[in-house]
DNA sequence: CTGTTAGCGCCTTCAC
DNA sequence: GTGAAGGCGCTAACAG
């Protein structure tokens, strides 16, 4: 392997004026620029990481921890994170925390090892409660899931509106005894439930809300208890996509046909909600949007270490299906 | 941030002891090993990871390159992945290629660059033409695709076999003029749609295949045409996840009932094939177990660098669903 | 504008 | 068994 100093040697010049032109400093003839480049490009050189890391005391490295990879959501997230990293030229490092506080914390402190440049970090419900950007000697910028209270860049979904306008459009298709079952674990999934109870209260109707761990067998198990007890609802909202596919499922299992025998809304349009007949009324997030404005936030962040605390609001937009279409003896 | 020599100032050895004990080697007093311990556990005392990578001349670091995240056998791998390498101390670097053989080169450069340990790589099919494992400086295991003709680790399904099962499957059933639409980019559609071949040749029957780009859209669009075409097939298959949900999407805009008015199969059990009534017979990958015996392998490779080229074949299941049950007007 | 040089923090011979 | 010392390859401060 070539090292800066055969560089240096082949182009006649000082290892020094190597690393400037290569740093793009200015300050270097257009000669000796030249010269190196021409060096750098005969000898294939590629100047070693670990040394100007250790040198430089920074990595250009991005952590990324997601809480679930599996989830669809956090999947286009990632891939619009790389995306935008690779193109600043930053590295990506990947982690997944399977909604579990411990492995967030062990990431989190594995982050520090390697001293990255920042980290992007979808908290569970444990690790927000506790969370303090000052415990971090990086930046931190949350993503999804945040709390009135977090003092932290963060980029999210209008959760609670969400909710409350796809609650709204159950009521207004003529369902009441609206049940929303949510993930226990996320922020998220409590604020979605706010927007529920607060549409539900408008209208004075009675709530009826699970929580669950985010998972589709939890929700599928929850779902059928709820559908086969006594408390007879007449729509199902799921808080996530995962959830969402539990209740399908738990209202195949019961022979449930929706929406003439009971009502279905919730959250992520994936692809599958278009295909089951008649189609399900989700909330749509904007998910590649939501990864590139948080690494774009992380940068910021990055390259203005004291500017102000910024919390980005991206809205989601309501699509009506079949699922939840009106109620023939509806009546308001 | 506490050094190596603050420890052992405090521990009151030389900073050669302090890394002997970290590095678990032998030959150090019980003594001194716990003194240092002390002092790393008082001092919360972290390796400096540039600087020892410098010195070591290793990464401990694993490069990912999948094809596309968006498609769920690809998440899948990469969460096995993640998994193992951290349970064995390695980091993963993250990139997606979008099967994009300019971005694969891009990346397997940029690994090269951060001298990693080890690559995974499910490349597409001109990256692999092309692809000796001499090539690069690190070893590389080849996920998901891979050539007869390839010379490197691989960890693949029994494509051409699972394809073939899942053809007499349809042909069993009573279909005859199936047609096969498979994904261009990848190895691994062109075996599929060898077994497919195979299976039809078997029969007397003729073939009718189709390549896309391995895109919903793509698939969407080439069976919206095969199906009001004059070619009249009686079932459909797809090769991936992916071009199944444009299979289906094409069906339902023509409005095409299966299995009443044409078969349908492929390749990929995602939660939506048991939704979409009434159930979709596929092939499931062991999509885990393919990234857990990537790792594993790769990792076997790096302590092993010159034992032989191993090929890990992992087994696809048929589940039979309703989208393939017989034909009334069947004759065999 | 360019070159010389002193480290960045750690590991690892090599003596003792 | 332990310590002293020389780099790993690069960047940046300083001097010219």
């Amino acid at each position: 392997m070539a090292q800066i100093k055969d560089v240096a040697k082949r182009a006649g010049v000082s290892v020094a004026s190597v690393s400037r032109v290569l740093a793009g400093h200015t300050g270097v003839t257009e000669a000796t620029r030249q010269r190196v480049l021409e060096a750098v490009q005969a000898m294939d050189y590629r100047p070693d990481l670990a040394a100007r890391r250790l040198r430089s005391r920074r990595t250009d490295t991005v952590g990324l921890i997601v809480s679930d990879i599996r989830n669809p959501f956090f999947t286009e997230v990632s891939r619009a994170v790389e995306d935008m990293a690779y193109q600043n030229r930053m590295r990506v490092i990947l982690c997944n925390a399977d909604e579990n506080p411990e492995k967030e914390a062990l990431y989190l402190d594995l982050m520090r090892d390697e001293n990255v440049s920042g980290v992007i970090l979808s908290p569970s419900l444990p690790t927000l409660a506790h969370f303090r950007i000052q415990d971090y000697p990086f930046p931190v910028v949350l993503v999804d899931r945040c709390d009135r209270e977090t003092t932290a860049d963060a980029v999210v979904l209008d959760n609670t509106d969400s909710a409350y306008r796809l609650t709204i459009h159950l009521i207004e298709q003529g369902y009441r005894r609206i049940a929303f079952i949510y993930g226990a674990t996320s922020a998220t999934g409590r604020q979605r439930q706010e927007g529920y109870v607060t549409a539900m209260a408008t209208h004075g109707l009675e709530t009826l809300t699970q929580a669950v761990p985010a998972t589709v067998d939890a929700a599928r198990i929850a779902a059928s208890e709820l559908v086969q007890g006594s408390l007879f609802p007449d729509a199902l909202m799921g808080s996530n996509g995962l959830i969402l596919l539990g209740l399908v499922e738990a209202l195949r299992e019961a022979r449930l046909q929706f929406p003439e025998q009971i009502g279905l809304a919730g959250f992520d349009d994936l692809p599958w909600t278009r295909l089951v007949e008649p189609g399900i009324t989700v909330i749509a997030q904007p998910t590649y949007d939501i990864g590139q404005a948080t690494i774009e936030l992380l940068l910021q962040r990055i390259a203005h270490p004291s500017q102000s605390v910024r919390r980005v609001v991206l809205r989601g937009e309501l699509r009506e299906r079949g699922s939840s279409v009106r109620r023939k003896d509806a009546t308001l």
